[in-house]
RNA sequence: GGGCCUAUGGUCUAGUUGGUCAUGACGUCGCUCUCACACAGCGAAGAUCUCCGGUUCGAAUCCGGAUAGGCCCA
């Protein structure tokens, strides 16, 4: 009978959350695999790409638990941050100015706490074996402290320094961002050509999108080549509407090809005009706010949002004539990861970690480990390489790990937190100094927080002891893996890469998994609004998880997997399949109380079931190890449904029937069955639980089927094995015959000759058994008069072996007799006789002691029925009274 | 503009160091209740392996180019 898939799974995830079935062990740290398990982001509920990439992860951590390792899987959560800031505001209808600071912060965290329980809801049902005895999340006092000690360590190393420098800010978010942080997104703006009058001539027109900033217009370019440069450089230029002069310069960094040519110098429209700026040594004129509103240096626009602004400016200027046209362009702006508000540069003292410094020992430390797939490492590199700012850690923002420091307020000498301090909030908390060590002035806690990856990037850290026992730390500490999704590289990956280093001078794993990204099932990106987003709770709801974590296991590690609905519903028949065959075995094994020890002899088909399931073993376990689960689930369900359900145990049944007691089949059965169940039991937890606690438990002994131990090879005779694949091969051809001729299954057969390579004179039993075949005969050659009716190169052999002489021997062949090649016809290619025989494959019909057989070939073994067969014989389905008791 | 990835039956996908009738799934069609499973079994139809060129006796596979799509970055 079958089962329900729903009520099973929710009973053994209770089930395993009571029994603490994926407990760390902190105590026993000989032989760990750690899993750097990403902190989900609390800002709301799963979506399928979350829940198949943290299946992917739980795939490694059961595998590796089952190949005995003590694995380390923390369940974690990432709070701090502007998202949660803005769903906050959202929710309550306010900015978080609106209220006290620390009233927001309590707020924030409200909120996170409550998306966490959910979420912890969420990873349970589908079946993730993280383990809350290894809980962290980033906005705890206890993993603050550490962020806080990180840093305190890092400017005592001399690796932090406070800067006015310019940084990207988000107008909208009022905060810094890390260059990490800018979106480029496409936009369509207005280039706008406008006329600056020259001295002596007629004016320049120069292009540009941004002429709300003509007012800190401060220097003009046009590249070297360009043929106007000898007559325009060291000109003066009259800038419109606002009428200050500036010079003309030759620049080889003006592209000549946009716009006209010649570019406007202003502080500060995008990178270009920053190293123009420290390059002239041009002053740093402010016309956009922290607000993204325009200065008094503006003029009339003073107060304007930027937008507003810049439309009203280009009617000002068409007005007075200065402006020639405008178009339409195609522009790739820099906007707020966030809030996607378009960034503005902007210059304000910030803290900023030295990093440009480090590429590198960056660089080194990812070659030191092992990245699955191999090229999402390039990614990295390519990341590093481009990098030109040094990472700016500093956030005006709430809800976040305070920087511990406090400023003097009048000679602006940092004070940093004692280490035994924290955690601090320099915002409430009192500086471990009452003034200021240089000046006796009046100290002032720190109101900005940290970047929310100050926090992230310590994650290896934190799970590995540091700074809280030395001893732990050194045994855990690289972490065995860490997986994350490729959009992360720059950030997660990077972050925790450099932290590491400067910080342990190691790397912080040993092993990189990279996942993909989920697409809708037509392979368009998934969003809530375009209402092609899956909700992985409907489709275990509908279906089940194990179906669901089935589809996660068809998607191959990196790349970007369509959502295949049908992939759910394979896995749904899977577990099905599974349970059955397991049901089967269990019968079989039902008399037993103990283990079935391997009995001397085995049958053929015996050892051929164990062959297959050997190197099915073999194979997932090397695939499982690169993570390459797509691979291992592939060998495994081969293996369960099409050698050991259609074949295998279609082969024993008879010899288990009626309470027979077969031990060579019963040790089988349970070696195999037992065997593949604990192959799928990381993708399958539930339904391979199930079955485990049903019919094997009780013979192994072990607590649960992930607690066991992974399978190894059982080991066959080779031999042996080939035997009973030619019985099978035999088995097969007279299913399918009978099958073809619309004969039912259980019908006896009076007469089949076999013709096989293998000799199987002494395994009638296992052929005629399955087969309900009541005399088997094997035809020696001259009983069998074969008709040649074709043969068929083999190139496999001929083209290794002939090389440039293939074809004339192809030729050969194919222009033979087939009756001609069986006789050993030969022919003259490269000075030797070659027996074309020996090349080729020859199809036959058999006509047997001069009856009309029926051939049915399969793999190395033909099966000769005659004809006759195909309606008569007696018995069969309908007549069987024992079936149709049933 | 630069880097990386992908292109295989209606749809999705496998394809190891190149061996010629290309894997499987979902769907479709036909037959069958065969003592674990009809949410099953057996069988069938369905692919010029994106295009062009090259290497080779032989290319889905290697090389070059083109086209399309995706991702990352300027």
């Amino acid at each position: 009978m079958a089962y329900d898939q729903k009520e099973m799974e929710a009973r053994w995830q209770d089930w395993w959350e009571r029994e603490e079935i994926y407990r760390f062990d902190p105590d026993r740290l000989e032989h760990v695999y750690s899993i750097d398990n990403p902190p989900r982001y609390a800002s709301g509920g799963l979506h399928i790409g979350h829940a198949t990439h943290y299946t992917h992860i739980d795939f490694a951590a059961r595998f590796n638990r089952m190949r005995g390792y003590n694995v380390l899987f923390p369940l974690c959560f990432d709070v701090n941050g502007i998202p949660i800031e803005e769903r906050v505001e959202r929710l309550h209808g306010i900015t978080r100015r609106d209220v006290d600071r620390h009233e927001f912060i309590k707020l924030c965290a409200e909120f996170a706490e409550a998306n966490i329980r959910e979420m912890i809801r969420q990873f349970k049902i589908l079946g993730e074996s993280m383990d809350p005895s290894a809980y962290y999340q980033t906005n705890a006092e206890g993993y603050r402290r550490l962020t806080q000690i990180s840093f305190i360590r890092m400017f005592k190393q001399g690796l932090v320094y406070k800067g006015e420098r310019p940084i990207n800010w988000c107008p909208r978010c009022m905060t810094a961002m890390a260059d990490a942080e800018v979106e480029y997104r496409p936009r369509k703006s207005s280039l706008h050509f406008i006329h600056f009058s020259l001295e002596d001539c007629f004016p320049l027109v120069i292009a540009t999108t941004r002429p709300e900033l003509l007012s800190t217009c401060q220097l003009i370019a046009i590249n070297p080549d360009d043929e106007r440069a000898a007559k325009l450089v060291g000109k003066r230029a009259t800038v419109p509407y606002y009428g200050h002069k500036v010079e003309i310069v030759a620049d080889e960094n003006v592209d000549p090809t946009f716009g006209t040519g010649v570019v406007m110098i202003c502080s500060i429209g995008d990178k270009d005009d920053l190293e123009w700026i420290s390059k002239y040594g041009l002053a740093l004129n402010i016309a956009i706010d922290e607000a993204g509103h325009m200065t008094a240096m503006t003029g009339e626009f003073e107060g304007m949002e930027v937008p507003r602004a810049r439309l009203l400016i280009a009617e000002r200027l068409k007005d007075m004539g200065a402006l020639e046209r405008s178009e339409t362009v195609e522009q790739s702006v820099g906007t707020c990861w966030r809030c996607h508000h378009p960034m503005e540069y902007i210059v304000k003292p910030q803290w900023f970690i030295r990093t440009l410094d480090f590429k590198d020992a960056v660089l080194e430390a990812a070659d030191e480990m092992y990245w699955f797939p191999e090229f999402m490492k390039v990614r990295l590199r390519d990341w590093v390489e481009s990098l030109e700012w040094d990472w700016v850690v500093s956030r005006q923002r709430y809800f976040a790990t305070p920087i511990p420091v406090w400023e003097c307020g009048r000679c602006g000498e940092v004070v940093l937190a004692r280490e035994e301090d924290c955690y601090v909030d320099p915002t409430r908390d009192k500086p471990p100094v009452g003034r200021c060590p240089k000046c006796k002035g009046r100290l002032v806690g720190c109101q900005d927080v940290f970047d929310t990856w100050m926090d992230s990037s310590i994650s290896p850290l934190y799970n590995t002891y540091w700074e809280r026992d030395q001893a732990k730390f050194e045994k855990l500490f690289p972490m065995s893996i860490r997986p994350q999704a490729h959009d992360i590289i720059r950030t997660w990956a990077f972050y925790t890469i450099l932290r590491s280093k400067l910080l342990t001078g190691d790397r912080p794993f040993d092993h990189v998994m990279i996942d993909g990204h989920i697409l809708a099932e037509d392979g368009t990106p998934m969003h809530a609004s375009s209402g092609n987003a899956v909700d992985p709770l409907i489709i275990i709801d509908e279906h089940g998880s194990d179906p669901l974590r089935y589809f996660a296991s068809t998607c191959a590690l990196g790349e970007d997997n369509n959502f295949r609905m049908k992939d759910v519903t394979r896995g749904a028949r899977l577990c099905r399949k599974l349970y059955n065959v397991n049901q089967y075995v269990g019968q079989a094994l039902a008399g037993l109380s103990e283990p079935p020890s391997r009995p001397r002899r085995l049958r053929p088909v015996d050892h051929w079931i164990i062959e297959e399931f050997d190197s099915a073993v073999a194979e997932a376990t090397d695939a499982c190890e690169e993570y390459r689960f797509d691979v291992a689930m592939r060998k495994a369900e081969f293996f369960l449904w099409h050698q050991l359900a259609d074949h295998y145990v279609e082969m024993v049944k008879f010899r288990l029937r009626d309470g027979i007691h077969d031990d060579s089949a019963r040790y089988t059965l349970y070696r195999v069955g037992l065997g593949v169940t604990k192959m799928m039991a990381p993708f399958l937890p539930h339904v391979t639980e199930e079955c485990y606690q049903g019919f094997y438990q009780r013979l192994e002994g072990g607590r649960s089927v992930h607690l066991s131990q992974w399978p190894g090879i059982i080991e066959a005779d080779a031999n042996e094995a080939e035997k009973g694949r030619a019985i099978k091969e035999a088995v097969t051809a007279i299913r399918r015959w009978k099958s073809e001729n619309g004969i039912a299954l259980n019908r006896p057969l009076h007469r089949v000759g076999i013709i096989s390579r293998v000799d199987l004179s002494g395994c009638s039993g296992d052929i005629e058994g399955p087969t309900w075949v009541q005399d088997l005969l094997f035809p020696v050659e001259g009983d069998v008069e074969r008709v040649p009716v074709e043969v068929k190169p083999r190139f496999d052999r001929i083209g290794p072996e002939f090389r440039g002489d293939a074809k004339v021997l192809i030729a050969a062949i194919r222009e033979a007799n087939p009756l001609e090649v069986l006789d050993g016809k030969a022919v003259e290619i490269a000075g030797r006789r070659v027996h074309l025989e020996d090349y080729c494959e020859v199809v036959t019909h058999a006509v047997y002691r001069g009856e009309e057989v029926d051939t049915e070939a399969e793999g190395s073994v033909t099966v000769l029925i005659p004809r006759e067969q195909r309606i008569s014989g007696d018995g069969g389905a309908t007549s069987n009274p024992e079936r149709r008791g049933k």
